[in-house]
DNA sequence: AGGCGGATGCTTTTT
DNA sequence: GCATCCGCCT
């Protein structure tokens, strides 16, 4: 884009040097590019130097990428604007606290202060733990607060909460609350008093009025709930008709709640004070204290003002965002931008209302910053609005339909302000053509489907996509999925993988929920001691052992000499990145995802002193949390892209399909059941209060909550601006998916969805470098695992295992692993000097200790039957499988088949080209025994036979 | 139109 | 644990 003169209105933001100015940048409409010259350009206006100018970003990643671009734009050298404030608010916010806010504590009365040491905390499961830690001493020292604590689901809501109201700028002090911060806990009762009315105005019937929405939504006001004594009954609730009468409104929003402030407060004030003797602040404690300082410290406030501010991202800006840029600003010129239609960051506290309400809350916020001091020294009447209105991405047909998208009924019954049309700025296309398909389509089983229609769309003329102003037939890589939800994303990732088709899952994974990190985990707990038996079960389970043979070596504590040298060799690494290399290197694991894990350990615990015990409670937290990670795992070549709305926001592709349009998904239901919470415009509320109120001690409903929760109703505008981001991400075509039961957001698109009928065909595994044999991944939880060892019948072990037995086996594979790695070991037995030489004899490459999965299908159940095959001797034509035995005899032969079968399928499916073979290679006397393999039905049917004795599977995992 | 009971499924992610 | 939505009944 670079390369193109500015369009006109582009121009006009370019020159808009000075003033207060809002742009509606819509999507697509070059706004960074704007930016970076409109920087450029103020630079050029002979006085102002970069440090003159603020430029807030939304992430750090924009921050750097706008440093590029300025620089190739201007006349300063990437290091001359190494220092210049382009920054997002928390970095920025943290830049200044160091330099100027160690006493910024005292600002809220907090006898503490933050010092050169005092570290931002950036993951949140350590925070979460902390404030745990944090929480379980308060309740001890404040028993007056115990009934709030019953009331509580968990902990972490009173972060969330805490967390909520320093975004708006809601602080607590030692002698009460920040400046008006208390007001905002209180609401505003006229403003719910409109939203009271609204609710309750009585509904169009085809004979009159029917009752209000309010009154509808009050009917079963008792059922499933028990109230406090104070309680209306539901017939005197809804006495009134077609409306409730009036006089509730002033009878649910009237509460004594002093000792609920109170209570909220002294956690509050009391967890910035563990966090600053703890050392570290949270990222809303960075904005928190900086906002504190700035407001009260006017001297430092003028002497760190600039002459300019700039924030991009507007939409997603908090209100206390708001209020920092004007406090930091210290003229008029301030240039917000940004696009409400794609703010989709509310649950990050992200305000709508700044840039949609933009002039209104400026006057608000400059009349409260000015209270009692002149803070913001400029006047704000003149505010000049730009839209950037033409559109670099789409077809016109794109962006006129992905206004639809903005006023879609979400529920069956819901209606949509239609007003909302009012503050669409229409956006024009600058494509050369408009072919674009816009479709919607249906199937029971959706995955298959999106997976048949990608491979009809690649490759198929009628999906041309523009490229250079040509067009040309589509590739994977032109082809993005987009869901609400990370999970369908995740699925279809495993699904595509068993066809074939190449896809790359973009954005956070599961990554503790990985082999990498479980088996680090048990590594861990092994050096522990303590959990130990729990590590050495997975490890063990992991090479191979059936449950019996763990439970066995459990029982005995006879573990595998190789495997003891390796905790030993482990304990004595000195860091937990030195830790977690050594137990990755000895699987294999060479991939985004060993490296993901060990640069965030690095960094989560190398700069402090934790034991390992603490990583241990890291790892499992962040397992059940479900924690996300950022891993960059591309396969390369061309692939389908796989992510989340909001992991493509800012991205654009040729082919867009919106996936999962489904009931309960998108939109998602539930959420938000935290029973103290604050909400606009009726200020701290708790839905439920233990009492002893009937005379019995009980968590009794709030009936006020009640009334008032039905006013407030649930928002869906921010899912219908998640769908227009969606589709604005197309550049030439937009399809959309439903399975059995589409969501209203599906259904009422004006589309004719038709119904496509699955047919999926496998795709050949383009490249040969995957690191992992797989046909499927196993989906974990829902299919059941079986080892190949648990198809075959143990009895003919019992007398193989005598003489030499399990760990000689164990020790034997051990060597032929190594060797075959090319590591420096010396053959310690005859049987480790056959494998040697056996090896030597080999021509082709080693494929080692390598994992394989193989679904089968037993009585349409997916079972997943996983294993480790000990080598594979590939060579150009061939793949050979070897598994070594020690066994002294030959009669396990047939049983021997069965595991060696479940491999060749597997391998079969990786090498379609080549000859695939699997043998044995007897240790004891070097020779090798072709197997020949069974077919996949009998496979099946062992499968179901072990399936009826066991009565149950083992799970893998 | 309104009342009632049962089924249903439970985000998103950057700083 | 919970709210919401759907469908059936009156």
């Amino acid at each position: 884009m670079t390369e193109y003169e500015p369009n006109e209105r582009q121009q006009e933001l370019i020159d808009a040097t000075s003033g207060i100015h809002v742009v509606d940048a819509g999507a697509g409409t070059g706004k960074t590019f704007t930016i970076t010259r409109r920087y450029a350009n103020l630079l050029e206006q002979g006085d102002v130097e970069p440090e003159d100018i603020l430029l807030i970003t939304f992430t750090n990643n924009a921050a750097g990428e706008m440093k590029e671009r300025v620089v190739a734009n201007c006349d300063y050298s990437m290091s001359a604007l190494r220092d210049a404030p382009i920054n997002t608010f928390h970095g920025y916010c943290h830049d200044l606290l160091i330099r100027h806010g160690f006493d910024a504590p005292t600002r809220l009365g907090i006898d503490d202060r933050i010092t050169s040491s005092t570290q931002p905390l950036e993951n949140e499961v350590i925070e979460e733990d902390r404030f745990r830690e944090f929480l379980d001493q308060f309740i001890e020292a404040h028993p007056e607060y115990h009934d709030y604590f019953r009331t509580l689901n968990d902990a972490t809501s009173l972060l969330d909460l805490i967390k909520e109201l320093a975004a708006k700028g809601v602080f607590p002090t030692d002698e009460g609350w920040f400046r008006d911060g208390e007001s905002f806990l209180d609401g505003d009762y006229e403003e719910f008093k409109t939203l009271f009315d609204e609710t309750n105005e009585p509904n169009e019937g085809a004979n009159g009025p029917t009752q209000s929405d309010l009154r509808d939504g009050l009917s079963g006001f008792e059922r499933d709930r028990c109230y406090e004594p104070d309680a209306p009954s539901e017939n005197d609730l809804r006495d009134g008709y077609p409306q409730i009468d009036d006089a509730w409104a002033s009878r649910a929003f009237e509460e004594d709640r002093d000792n609920l402030k109170a209570f909220v407060h002294d956690v509050y004030l009391e967890y910035i004070a563990f966090a600053l003797q703890r050392n570290y602040l949270n990222f809303s404690f960075l904005l928190m204290f900086t906002f504190a300082m700035l407001c009260e410290d006017h001297s430092l406030r003028e002497s760190v003002q600039f002459d300019h501010v700039l924030v991009d991202e507007f939409q997603d800006t908090s209100e206390i965002q708001f209020k920092l840029a004007l406090l930091l600003a210290g003229t008029d010129n301030l240039c917000v931008v940004g696009d409400w239609k794609q703010s989709i960051y509310s649950f990050q506290y992200a305000s709508v209302d700044n840039i949609r309400r933009f002039e209104e809350r400026l006057q608000t916020y400059k009349r409260e910053l000015n209270g009692d001091y002149a803070r913001v020294d400029f006047p704000v009447d003149d505010v000049n609005e730009i839209s950037l209105v033409e559109n670099y991405r789409s077809t016109q047909s794109i962006l006129d339909f992905s206004e639809h998208s903005l006023t879609l009924p979400a529920t069956g019954s819901e209606e949509v302000d239609p007003e909302i049309q009012d503050d669409i700025t229409s956006l024009a296309a600058t494509t050369e053509h408009d072919h674009s398909n816009i479709e919607a389509f249906t199937c029971d089983d959706e995955q298959e489907a999106i997976l048949t229609r990608i491979q009809e769309i690649v490759g198929n003329r009628e999906y041309a996509v523009e490229d250079d102003g040509e067009l040309r037939a589509p590739t994977y890589d032109d082809v993005a999925v987009l869901t609400r939800t990370r999970d369908f994303g995740r699925e279809l990732q495993a699904c595509a993988a068993d066809y074939g088709i190449p896809v790359a899952y973009e954005g956070g994974v599961e990554l503790f929920g990985t082999e990498q990190s479980i088996l680090l985990l048990a590594w861990l707990r092994i050096l522990e001691h303590e959990d130990s038996k729990r590590g050495w079960a997975v490890v063990l389970e992991e090479a191979g052992y059936t449950l019996d043979e763990v439970k066995h070596v459990l029982d005995t504590g006879a573990y595998p000499t190789g495997m003891v040298e390796f905790r030993d060799q482990l304990a004595e690494a000195e860091t937990i990145g030195g830790i977690a290399r050594r137990v990755f290197d000895r699987y294999g694991f060479d991939d985004a995802y060993a490296d993901g894990l060990v640069s965030l350990l690095q960094g989560t615990f190398d700069s402090t002193h934790h034991n390992r015990g603490d990583i241990v409670r890291f790892l499992e937290r962040s397992l059940d949390a479900d924690a996300t990670h950022e891993v960059e795992d591309n396969p390369g070549g061309d692939s389908v892209t796989v992510q989340t709305i909001h992991a493509a926001k800012g991205l654009e592709h040729p082919i867009v399909i919106m996936a999962n349009m489904n009931q309960h998904r998108f939109p998602p239901s539930g959420g938000g059941a935290d029973r103290i919470r604050y909400e606009e415009p009726v200020g701290l509320r708790q839905s439920k209060r233990y009492t002893d109120a009937h005379g019995r001690p009980h968590l009794y409903d709030n009936w006020r909550y009640r009334i008032l929760s039905k006013c407030l109703g649930r928002e869906y505008d921010e899912e219908r601006r998640l769908l227009y981001v969606a589709i604005t991400r197309a550049e030439s075509h937009v399809l959309f998916s439903a399975g059995e039961s589409p969501s209203p957001l599906f259904e009422n698109l004006p589309l004719e969805p038709s119904t496509v009928e699955p047919d999926v065909e496998a795709a050949a595994v383009g490249g040969t470098e995957q690191t992992q044999l797989q046909i499927s991944v196993p989906v974990p939880e829902a299919p059941s695992g079986q080892s190949p060892h648990s198809l075959m019948d143990d009895s003919v072990f019992s007398d193989v295992e005598d003489g030499k037995g399990m760990e000689f086996g164990t020790r034997v594979h051990d060597f032929a692993e190594r060797y075959s790695m090319g590591q420096a070991v010396e053959p310690t037995s005859p049987d480790e000097r056959n494998v040697q030489a056996f090896l030597d004899s080999l021509p082709g490459e080693f494929r080692v200790e390598e994992n394989v999965y193989l679904p089968v299908s037993v009585d349409g159940q997916q079972v997943t039957i996983s294993g480790i095959v000990d080598l594979l001797h590939v060579t150009d034509d061939r793949v050979e499988i070897v598994d070594y035995k020690t066994d002294r005899g030959r009669h396990a032969e047939a049983e021997y088949r069965k595991q060696l079968s479940v491999y060749y399928h597997v391998v079969r499916q990786e090498y379609p080209d080549r000859r695939v073979s699997a043998s044995i290679y007897y240790t004891a006397d070097g020779e090798r025994v072709e197997v020949d393999p069974l077919l996949l039905d009998e496979l099946g049917e062992l499968v179901d036979d072990t399936h009826e004795e066991r009565g149950e599977d083992p799970k893998i995992r």
